[in-house]
DNA sequence: ATTTTGTTTGTCCATTTGGTAAAAATTGCT
DNA sequence: AGCAATTTTTACCAAATGGACAAACAAAAT
């Protein structure tokens, strides 16, 4: 049996440092132009290396994308993760749209990925959001409900709310582009300004 | 001169069927996999004509999709123009938010078209954004920021209360398919729910 | 009816793109 | 050093795609 970069455990210094720089390439490629607007050359020549070289990490165009996918949703709901039962309910929720919109701010490219990868219905990472994403949702949407039931939060809608937060937090991220071009070129403050409002809309919004 | 579909003002009946015809096509091609992701030849055997043919109506691709970004924004901005000076804070923005959340759900591929082009960037539209779309949202800004002033609303950053409402509503079209999975296979009140939820959670967190 | 104008089709082409195969170069190990 | 495994390069291919062109066809105007 050939040991194959894909298949095999053991994997050389080589092999985990050219993986790594061509997902960080892919991730710029494939957060500007999307899955289908993106070049197996684009990505290669932004990781300094030629076509078949990176073919030689990843066989497919696919895997690159599935590859970093996976490695991201961890990732990118760590926030929601934290989320604590335990904890009060307006300073969780609080902490957790702080820790969104800062994620949006740091890891834009990861956000507009992902942005894509749903806009086009999701074609590659369906299982995980019907799946893992889906059993992580259902579950804080209880905590919430519960923190309603006890007259901890205003009655809301819980998977709602989530989506809400989604929403607003992301949206820094994903329309970057709009959000500047209403603000005016340089808008050096739009994350600080959309913390504060954020903060004010939901805390206003759900305090019993 | 000869007369030209796209120079010509005069335009013949077959020229109007056709050029409506191949616009709802290529929104419906164009919203399910971007600009890059969609071919001429699928838009062109959506509409059912041959590729040659709607070439002859639009020389580009890109022409196709500038024209519908064009015709799409009016409608789109509509919501936001009907906001009312005049009227009372609270229930102006509740409304603006239903019409929002309607569109959301009864134009989705022209929302999914618009996220699409700006996550890209806005390379086609950036004109568009920084200019008429910046001065409307200027001029409802201000209107709102003199509900605060006046102390008929709460105090917050008018600007991202547009973006909030736009990221909302927006959302349920946009990210329908992780909405969907979420919510679980058919999710039929969604909407329903969403515009409650979002009606909640405005109406309380703007409230003076 | 004939000419002019507008519409459609068939054919073709250059480029781009995802991907392959095998040779050449490099690295790691003993 | 010498050998095997890994890594990189060169050259290549088939399919897809955006678009050009002229000939054939239909509709209007005269």
């Amino acid at each position: 049996m050939k040991s194959r970069a894909a298949t095999t455990k053991r994997r050389t210094r080589i092999q985990r440092e050219n993986e790594e720089l061509i997902l960080e390439s892919a991730l710029e490629v494939f957060s500007k132009h999307g899955f289908r607007g993106s070049t197996i050359d684009q990505i290669a020549s932004a990781a300094g290396m030629s076509k078949p070289n990176l073919l030689y990490y990843f066989r497919r165009k696919e895997d690159i994308h599935r590859a970093l996918l996976n490695r991201l949703l961890d990732t990118w709901l760590a926030p929601l993760r934290a989320l604590d039962p335990k904890g009060d309910p307006l300073p969780e929720i609080q902490a957790y749209i702080a820790r969104k919109l800062e994620m949006a701010r740091d890891y834009p490219r990861e956000s507009r990925l992902f942005a894509n990868e749903i806009l086009q219905g999701a074609p590659h990472i369906g299982d995980e959001l019907s799946g893992p994403l889906k059993e992580l949702v259902d579950e804080k949407a209880k905590v919430i409900a519960s923190w309603v039931d006890e007259g901890r939060l205003a009655p809301c809608h819980p998977h709602h709310l989530i989506f809400s937060i989604w929403a607003t937090t992301q949206h820094y991220a994903d329309f970057d582009a709009q959000v500047r071009s209403v603000l005016g070129r340089a808008a050096p403050a739009r994350f600080a300004d959309a913390a504060e409002h954020l903060d004010a809309l939901f805390m206003r919004g759900l305090a019993p």
